[in-house]
DNA sequence: TAGATTGTTAATCGATTAACAATC
DNA sequence: TAGATTGTTAATCGATTAACAATC
């Protein structure tokens, strides 16, 4: 069983970010082919997205603007965050520690974790930094199930099982390597250097 | 005419990072399958990926580790950076600068800008910080052809236009926002709410 | 009504995967 | 030789796009 395709689930922020700029300029009914035009992508594509979401528009007139944004806000569940542990408060965690709007989006991170002695005790933008030795009994104990990795590509792996062990069931990393998990965790990986190397080597040229 | 799919391009720094382990361990020659194992993928795509690069192998035997390497980093022009300009020196755009290791894949940041009168004139992780209205005016004597972009929201399609007048036609885009450009420019958007949409939505199963 | 847009089906496109002859 | 792997072609799979009947 499927319930939408990757690549629709990482355009649907990008709807709602123009979704709600619609909203606040007053706008109350909106259309696929405007949030094409908007967005750059074709009327179809938008339909097929939205379709996901279950919300549904009214025939020869459109979609409600409200009733969008609600949808996929209840569909990428942004209006109940889940609670998540960093671990690697080097200088991409702590941004990440710092980023406010993820707690609009889904994570509530609520402890940090690093090995580094000079930084277990302190709080970095809010949120607690902790030893690392605290991780899975503090994991269970909350209930965890989301983990994001900051820690050198050395490291990784070795947090990515212990994240395992401890009943992370999605991560979100950062790191460069890739990372073995058994089936039923979810990795989605920030590729820095794939993202590079698209950018950089693209002669891809569309005829 | 196309030199390679997107998908594959960004595979390419995995294999990268594989085959430099390899050859730290004093492995000099190498197979499709023994990559595909160390990278969770089949080996069918390992040899339509690294046929991109141009290196042949030997049949029967495999591929040299040390002609792969060199390979894969001459397809992705890592052995040749390209001078970069940053914009935006926020918690992301400092992170950015930190970070040593895009000078071996590629990217060498050479100058950083932010409308910030206080951090105008001060040096960030070594590069130095100028006024944005200087963009235009070195882009072009210095020959800059790639722009990275960490400013607010509000402010990414105004300084992607100063971007594009000014020679750039490689944009890292770090906003949300959906930017417009002209054909030739390639815009590579790493989006974090995408990220994260995917990473939690995903009740994606695989029968 | 005429114009516009919906939800959905069918066609197209592109990437992944399997298969295999060639060959070390 | 027997085993392994190459480069490449063909089959499969999944996502994008076009088309259209229904309908406000």
């Amino acid at each position: 069983m499927r319930v939408g395709n990757l690549p629709s689930i990482r355009r649907l922020p990008v709807y709602l970010h123009i979704l709600r700029e619609f909203r606040d300029s007053g706008t109350a009914v909106t259309s696929a082919p405007a949030l094409a035009a908007a967005t750059g992508l074709v009327a179809s594509v938008v339909r097929k997205d939205l379709e996901m979401t279950g919300v549904v528009g009214t025939t020869g007139i459109g979609d409600d603007v409200d009733k969008l944004i609600a949808g996929i806000e209840a569909f990428l569940g942004w209006d109940n965050p889940r609670d998540a542990f960093l671990v690697g408060v080097g200088r991409l965690g702590a941004t990440i520690l710092g980023c406010e709007e993820f707690r609009a989006q889904g994570l509530n991170i609520v402890a940090a974790f690093d090995s580094d002695p000079e930084k277990i005790g302190t709080t970095v933008h809010g949120v607690k930094v902790l030893a690392p030795a605290a991780f899975t009994r503090l994991a269970r104990r909350m209930h965890v199930g989301v983990g994001i990795l900051t820690v050198p590509n050395a490291d990784a792996q070795k947090m990515t099982d212990i994240m395992v062990k401890s009943g992370i069931v999605r991560i979100w990393s950062f790191a460069g390597t890739v990372l073995s998990v058994p089936g039923h965790v979810v990795v989605r990986r920030e590729d820095f250097s794939a993202g590079l190397a698209e950018l950089l080597a693209r002669t891809v040229v569309k005829v």
